[in-house]
DNA sequence: GCGTGGGATGCAATCGTTCCCACATCGCCC
DNA sequence: GGGCGATGTGGGAACGATTGCATCCCACGC
């Protein structure tokens, strides 16, 4: 533990200033009215831009306000107006990419209509989300969006009257807006390419969840092998529990027991532990074993070879929910869209035919 | 745009009960003591847990509460004890994984202690970290947790009494916490590690800024050269601006005119472009140019040759970041604490002696 | 019988804004 | 000259929780 460069005199001296300033107590608009000479409801106005102000009041009451550094309290002005201009977002795990990209698409949007977000993330955990919905209800979020891991949010929301976006899956038990992609397609697209190929026995890695996602990308899957009227041996279909704890096991379990010549892994993270075990097991992508993925992320272009996968548009997902959250400010009361953007295979060097 | 599949008859018969309490008015504590048959006063403190009260009434109350699906406004709790159980955490970009880890690090800890993160992004730009702090200031924040990107916020924070405490980098005019590592020591042991190679020309791709983080890289680049009495020749220190703007270009050009054998790249955004440019040339890794990064990001590990890198303890770093906000919090008065982790050189296969 | 003290409760002020309303001051037109 | 809008201002009641203080009740000891 040692201390880096920046000069401690230099510190210390700032510091005296600094410290007086810590003590005293914050601005307020009263404070700002008694400077300029006004009263608090002018300078409320003047500050706010609501109603009449006569110029020379308004100036005085903005210099003040800069000379002392004024900072409404948000607290009081939520209080009084009944909602704020925070916008809550819930994610399931900020290191995961594909979440942080879509958090950050949110972002541009809110922040382009002058909202602020505050994000959170829940770990996939039911009572994480859950406390967070509270928090979110406690301080009167103006709505929430969230990539739901549980029923239960959604509705605590709305008896609170928050409006609420779901994103990237949907589980409401009432209507909400929502913004998705069409996972069944997504899923089709990707095993008719091994199909196509001439793969008949393709491995399937998806997450053991009630979500819209797995089961559309399940049914795409399914869809494909139908379409080429190709059965599916039951064996190569390997749901994963959350957190993909013991995925590993289950990828070298599905390899050794079921002889897939192809593997479709369904999200991100399966794709990551697939690439791993195949790497582990001296197997050649794409000569011993094609791969696919789910969700584009930089490191799927970097490895060698590079993953052919469905393409998801992360960051457009994220201005859609934001933009949906927007119009749905304005008009309460219309009825709920559902936005169903569409994924696109993205062809690389992972996959080829099988091996003879 | 096509809908998924929920069946929209379900969807809207549980949408009537669920608009209905849309319009209701949110449930207040009055509501719930008139419900349980006390004052407000009693309520607040059986829900708050802070005075007496009797135990049928808080029984009562409790159930009330759960029943009526009570949230406390925190609005209005926050005015009434001006602070809130919020920390603010400013961070410079959410796509970049390093600082996706160093904030689930932080929440990590501030759940444990039961304070809620709020995260927001800056894009390092210095207007929306000065609007980020003013957001945190106008929201009584208990503390801030921030990657500085310029000196004001800090004193902003600090004018308002908001503890700050400085994480990766230090740039801030007052004495305040800080968590870093030490960057210097870090870069000495990549560039000695390619030194002892055989390297003598190390190309460096560094940020061109004043902080902290790439002024001691940039030292203890230097200083390995000096230990090993090896001369710098200047055309091989590349400053790159902010967004890695035209980084690719400029890394062309270090291999097109300084011809080096080895490039340290000082943090994970130029490490991926020195990979694509490498890739791009044509050129093997580490057969004709050897490649260290800084930060270890899973990627680095997957990619082949798999890189070399200055592994930096990410979410260690957010959770002492953390826990030294929670320190400041219980003894506002006490001196800034430094804390200054140690990285550590993760050799891969990414590194070799020069081609002859 | 009367103080005493601790458990339990409620009243009312308070936090810092906003915003409705009453009031004041202007022209300006009939 | 007396209304009548258009401006501009300040008073004061909210918003919903917390909390200091006064009060009340009751058991208990003397």
């Amino acid at each position: 533990m040692e201390a880096e460069s920046i000069p401690f005199e230099r510190l210390r001296s700032v510091g005296r200033e600094a410290s007086d300033e810590l003590r005293s107590r914050p601005v307020t608009l009263a404070d700002i009215a008694r400077e300029a000479g006004t009263s608090p409801s002018t300078a409320s106005r003047a500050l706010s831009g609501r109603g009449y102000v006569s110029t020379p009041a308004r100036e005085r009451l903005v210099a003040a306000a800069e000379r002392l550094g004024y900072v409404a309290n948000a607290s009081a002005r939520t209080l009084k107006q009944r909602t704020s201009r925070v916008i809550g977002v819930v994610v399931s795990d900020l290191g995961n990419q594909f979440y942080a990209l879509l958090a950050a698409g949110v972002e541009e949007t809110l922040r382009e209509a002058d909202y602020q977000m505050f994000l959170l993330s829940d770990n996939s955990e039911r009572a994480e989300e859950l406390a967070g919905a509270r928090a979110f209800a406690a301080i009167r979020a103006a709505g929430v969006i969230m990539a739901p891991v549980d029923y239960d949010a959604a509705p605590l929301l709305a008896r609170h009257g928050i409006p609420v976006v779901e994103v990237d899956r949907r589980l409401a038990n009432l209507p909400c807006d929502a913004v998705v992609i069409d996972n069944e397609r997504g899923a089709r697209d990707a095993t008719a390419h091994l199909l196509d190929l001439g793969h008949r026995r393709i491995g399937l890695l998806v997450a053991d969840t009630e979500w819209t996602t797995d089961a559309g990308r399940l049914r795409g899957y399914r869809s494909a092998h139908a379409d080429a009227a190709v059965a599916v041996d039951e064996r190569l279909v390997v749901p994963i529990g959350f957190h993909a704890r013991g995925a590993e096991r289950l990828i070298h379990a599905l390899l050794r027991d079921a002889a897939p010549t192809a593997i479709f892994a369904a999200n991100n993270l399966l794709a990551e532990q697939a690439w791993h075990v195949l790497r582990r097991r001296g197997l050649g992508i794409p000569r011993d074993v094609s791969l696919v993925a789910f969700d584009d992320l930089p490191w799927m272009e970097m490895v060698d070879p590079g993953l052919t996968t469905v393409a998801q548009p992360m960051a457009e997902m994220g201005r859609s929910a934001a933009e949906l959250l927007l119009r749905r400010l304005e008009a309460p009361a219309a009825p709920p869209t559902i936005e169903c953007l569409q994924p696109s295979l993205l062809v690389r060097r992972s996959t080829g035919p099988p091996p003879r």
